[in-house]
DNA sequence: CATCGTTGATACAACGTTGTAAAGCGGCCG
DNA sequence: CGGCCGCTTTACAACGTTGTATCAACGATG
């Protein structure tokens, strides 16, 4: 593998020469960049990123901390970061937490100290205070949970308003029975769709009953067919559902399906994620549609700015949403 | 940051000793070993690994260069790649191509040098031939298809057979005119698939009706989808179709229940790659079910004994699969 | 002609780490 | 007591890069 000294022996210049070719330094003679520049494609040469970040103490790194890259939001979301970070000459490293504080801890602490330019993460169970002690110095941007109270950069969407709209929609088809499916005792977003969903009742004058609210520990298909089927077995049903994410949905889907119940007809369902695959599901998913490239560019936006000035005040990036209307909400009665 | 002139300084001990300490030398005296221990945790002393690395040539990352992180496959592979790469204590950097050769040759030639110990690349447009060139030293083990002929590591399932025993699946369940949607000009897995498909009908005695093979230029729903919706529109439709991943069956199976197809009366389906949106879709996918554990650990293992021994002959393992048989091919006739 | 600023090139040190060689310090054996 | 061996520690160099200081050459300016 070639270096500077290999390229500058051949083209009879100095180290520094080249390196300043490389790095586009303007005063050098057309002749010696000639030469360097020949020197170089004859070479192949490949500057040592390892070697150059050691000198300018940056890396070209950036961590993308989430939980389960197995959720399509997630892997949709990573996707688009993958995209956003290339234009800034990032790499990105994923890393998955499966939803373990310790995992986003250690991951910060081992990575940030000399290995990343800073982190996108998307929290679990990581609770707030954490974020002090686990990354001193690394600039870290928050995604999704949005705690307007930490210091920290943060970017995400009004969950509390889509979550109204969701299920105010769910109300103006004319259910009144309307569950909810992914309460949560330590995540920050669950409680902020479940607000919406009571601030969309208070709304319409509907009661909020506890038999219609379904915790969901993991947000997988598997924890929304097994609260779809613990609400479907209660004495009054409900006669519609929003769901915390799609994959809720799609379970709650499925377990519907098993016992005979008609999606819409007998009970409609929301979802949350606008993922491909609610678009082609049967029926298809009404859900509500961050937008995801904005989120992964203001974040990586909102990394990049951070890192260049690290005392510049933390700023909270509210994106925008939409609810798609599809087949699960659809017509029916 | 602490680095381990900080740490030695107050521990009244060369860097060295701080260094043999860190790296598990055995012959510390045990005294100086409590003082540089005690000192390395009252500094929260961190290695710089880019420094390390340095040194020590190598980087502690891998490369996971793959078409697309939405594509469920993918995604779900990735993270089991992400946890087998932890056990070697291997970092690992995505690397999405989306299915074009620029990028994933780019992507090897730019990291490669330096950056990455060695990379993992289930290649979708890349050619055989595109291997020499791209990474000279670089330790690649390949996924998916299966080149004998290429003197590289290889991971992978006997897709031939795994294609063959999905259409004998089919065939005996009495159907006659089965599809098959994916075949592509230039992918090495679609031609083996296609392959295990007309070793399947040649078995039974059936006729491969080149009207009943549809091209999919992308492995998404929507080609599915379209695909479907083609072989529909035929005078003689089938009644059966295997499709060359679940994202194809599931966009085979909208478009069948868009025109009132039944699924699996009237279309039997059978999808590959047994991700979980099959298994929760309605109806549930029949699927081919590779070990994708097996082959993330496979991979990660390969990659950890080529990196180790760089002349080592190349391998090609091959993990199990299996048929998942499910609703869209049960019952119905 | 002396001085100065600009252009162009270079040597050197430094980033933080680890391998190498060597040296200090015992104790043990002859 | 001299020499040798094993344990323990250290100084030094090196990995490849880039910032700083320096130096040389040159034309322009006073």
């Amino acid at each position: 593998m070639a270096t500077l000294k290999d390229v500058a022996a051949l083209a009879g210049v100095s180290v520094k020469t080249v390196s300043n070719v490389v790095n586009g330094y303007a005063f050098v003679k057309p002749e010696n960049r000639r030469r360097v520049e020949e020197a170089l494609s004859a070479t192949g040469y490949r500057p040592n990123l390892g070697a150059r970040n050691l000198r300018r103490g940056r890396t070209g790194f950036v961590a993308l901390v989430l939980p389960e890259l197995v959720v399509p939001y997630f892997a949709e979301l990573a996707g688009l970061v993958l995209g956003a970070a290339q234009e800034h000459e990032w790499n990105v490293l994923i890393e998955q937490t499966l939803g373990t504080r310790e995992v986003e801890r250690d991951t910060l602490a081992s990575l940030g100290p000399h290995m990343i330019d800073g982190a996108i993460v998307s929290p679990e169970a990581l609770q707030a205070r954490d974020f002090g002690e686990l990354a001193p110095g690394i600039p870290v941007v928050m995604l999704g949970e949005h705690s307007v109270d930490l210091p920290i950069d943060h970017v995400g969407i009004d969950n509390v308003e889509a979550a109204r709209v969701a299920v105010a929609h769910l109300i103006g088809l004319g259910r009144t029975r309307v569950a909810a499916i992914g309460a949560h005792p330590h995540r920050g977003t669950a409680a902020q769709r479940l607000e919406g969903y009571r601030l969309a009742l208070a709304d319409a004058g509907l009661p909020v009953r506890d038999e219609l609210v379904a915790t969901a520990l993991n947000y997988h298909r598997r924890d929304g067919a097994e609260a779809m089927a613990r609400l479907l077995g209660a004495a009054e049903p409900p006669d519609a559902v929003f769901c915390f994410n799609d994959l809720l949905a799609v379970g709650a889907v499925r377990a519907a399906a098993e016992r005979g119940v008609r999606v819409p007809s007998d009970l409609a369902v929301v979802g949350f994620d606008n993922t491909e695959e609610g678009a082609y599901s049967l029926p298809s998913l009404t859900t509500v549609a961050p937008d995801k490239a904005a989120i992964a560019r203001a974040a990586v936006d909102l990394l990049r700015r951070r890192v260049d000035d690290p005392e510049r005040a933390p700023e909270h990036v509210r994106t925008p949403f939409s609810l798609e209307v599809r087949e699960s909400t659809r017509g029916g009665a």
